[in-house]
RNA sequence: GGCGGUGUAGCUCAGUCGGUUAGAGCGGCGGCUUCAUAAGCCGUAGGUCGGCAGUUCGAGUCUGCCCACCGCUACCA
């Protein structure tokens, strides 16, 4: 029985276009999913919009438009997107999709009747102008920040989600799985909100319909409509066919679940909480990435910094700016976005170390061995250290990859190419071409031989990670199809699957050199 | 304020259970080389491991205090 692995993004609020974080996100989640897939498990990849909520509806307003045609709008740029920029994602949610609204009506009239809700009057400072109420931090002197104008005392009724009840086995869970929540310092934040109470208690899941009515409307009070976060963390189980799927339950025990950072305490709190009312397991894992900063400054609306991720495809493939990102962003902390840096790693790794040693190797190839992959002659130690390094790295990447942390497994990686550059230089083939000594012709075959090995292993490995170039590279072998059969890690370390004799192509530059520019 | 984190070569960062001369990549500099994308290879950088004190035979690696920056505590990936 193959194993299975669920991979989803966050489901993306439709209030704003695609941006570098969104595109971050996506491609973490679509290079596990990749991955997963080459390494034969049955996987599912899920993307979406959450499109609920006060923002929306006041987004609408402003444009004297319907919240609908907002969704619609926002939903399909980032369909659109990442269609366009090439994301395997086996389904694009919609929390407005009929079917995922009957399913968070299911589930909340489960937990109703489970008795986990509760009707509570609540009575605070309603700001006129925000539409809500206000805490304690959304004042200063006794007035609303926003509008300086003095809150009334209202009084409301609304539906809570006994989620507190819950944090004591939430905590304990937590302890008992380090890696639930990943990287460790969320899951000590999250630990830290639990022990201190600070705000956390039970969870309001209901607007008044009189307030807001752009939501999912409760099944058992047609008064209200549900809290957008309830209704859209449920996506990730209608994306799998909950409750009676034929996939479901294979799926929800492999979920992994990437978020950033700022949606922590929904997904870290609220969800497992309300996973354990529905009689659910937690997720098997929450990879927690950290923010990009552009040039130094926070990616913010308001400064109009965004940046495009289709414009920077346009510019720099996305193969070499989803390397960029996953190579440089140490998973789980901050890390700044500049040009110079995306092009200083492009010609360092992709194009100086990777894309040259695919030149030369085929280049020789082509030029000593008749453009075919040569029958080797005796190996020696150098060869078998260069094998050897191929099957170390291979188990590296999976461990890696596994343990959410790419830029590690890109890092081993082209640690392997830099040593085959290296082994090239010791066995210089074409000065041993040149000098024409006895057997020389088999000395090359075997260099060259030993190389085109190395470039097939490398092309595995980088497939989740290059999905666009490792397909090039793998056909310039002349085995165009290895990624249908191929399973990762154990085919990245096999050493005999480039058959002798099979043709080889040189090609253009895998990744031209970027010439420095003065454009900033 | 509270909780947590970070501070190691010019830049980005690794440094497991404390133990010989503190590492990598990039950049810079010098040399070699020409199969290759002016790419590659070799050598080099002498950094008080934020500061002070302590524990120890011995601390970047543990303890305390201090300084700086940051995150969370408030529904922007």
């Amino acid at each position: 029985m193959s194993r299975a692995f669920y991979v989803t993004t966050p489901i993306y609020y439709v209030n704003a276009d695609p941006h570098l974080g969104h595109a971050y996100g996506t491609s973490l989640a679509d290079t596990l999913a990749r991955y997963h897939r080459l390494a034969g498990e049955e996987t599912y990849f899920l993307t979406g919009s959450d499109e609920h909520g006060e923002k929306i509806a006041e987004v609408a307003a402003s444009e004297g438009t319907t919240p609908q045609s907002v969704a619609d709008r926002y939903s399909n740029a980032f369909r659109e997107t990442w269609e366009t920029i090439g994301f395997s994602f086996d389904q694009f949610i919609r929390t407005t999709d009929p079917h995922h609204c009957d399913v968070v009506q299911t589930i909340l009239q489960r937990i109703y009747d489970a008795g986990q809700i509760e009707f509570r009057e609540y009575e605070g400072l309603y700001c006129v102008g925000c539409e809500r109420f206000l805490t304690e931090r959304d004042m200063e002197g006794g007035k609303c920040r926003d509008h300086e104008r003095e809150p009334e005392r209202q009084k409301e009724s609304n539906y809570f989600f006994k989620m507190s009840e819950h944090f004591e086995w939430l905590a304990e869970t937590l302890e008992a799985r380090p890696d639930l929540i990943r990287p460790e310092r969320y899951r000590n934040e999250v630990l830290g909100m639990l022990r201190d109470e600070s705000g956390l208690g039970d969870l309001c899941i209901s607007r008044p319909k009189t307030r807001l009515d752009w939501g999912i409307e409760l099944p058992f009070d047609s008064n209200y409509v549900c809290y957008v976060w309830f209704d859209a963390l449920i996506n990730y189980l209608t994306g799998i066919g909950y409750p009676d799927g034929p996939n479901f339950e294979k799926y929800w025990a492999s979920a992994e679940h990437v978020i950033g950072k700022d949606i922590l305490k929904p997904h870290a709190v609220f969800w497992p909480c309300m996973l354990r009312a529905i009689g659910l397991p937690p997720y098997r894992h929450l990879d927690v990435t950290g923010f990009w900063n552009v040039e130094g400054r926070k990616l913010s609306k308001s400064l109009g910094n965004a940046v495009s991720p289709l414009a920077l495809k346009e510019r720099f493939g996305f193969d070499a700016l989803r390397y960029f990102l996953l190579r440089d962003l140490a998973f789980g902390s901050d890390s700044d976005f500049t040009e110079a840096a995306l092009v200083r790693r492009i010609n360092a790794d992709l194009a100086n170390n990777l894309g040259n040693l695919v030149s030369r190797t085929l280049n020789m190839t082509a030029r000593y061995a008749g453009g075919t992959v040569p029958e080797p002659g005796p190996t020696g130690p150098d060869e078998q250290a260069i094998a050897q390094l191929a099957a170390t790295t291979a188990a590296q990447v999976d461990e890696s990859v596994r343990r959410c942390e790419p830029h590690h497994a890109l890092e081993c990686i082209f640690a392997l190419s830099d040593a085959v550059n290296r082994y090239l230089e010791e066995q210089a083939p074409w000065k041993i071409a040149k000098e024409q000594a006895d057997g020389w012709e088999k000395r090359v075959a075997t260099t060259l031989y030993t190389s085109c090995q190395a470039l097939r292993s490398l092309a595995l490995l980088l497939a989740p990670f290059l999905p666009e170039t490792a397909p090039v590279l793998l056909e310039r072998l002349g085995i165009p199809d290895a990624l249908e059969s191929a399973r990762l890690p154990d085919d990245a370390a096999r050493w005999d699957a480039l058959a002798p004799g099979t043709p080889t192509q040189k090609g253009a530059a895998l990744f031209p050199r970027i010439e420095i520019e003065k454009s900033n």
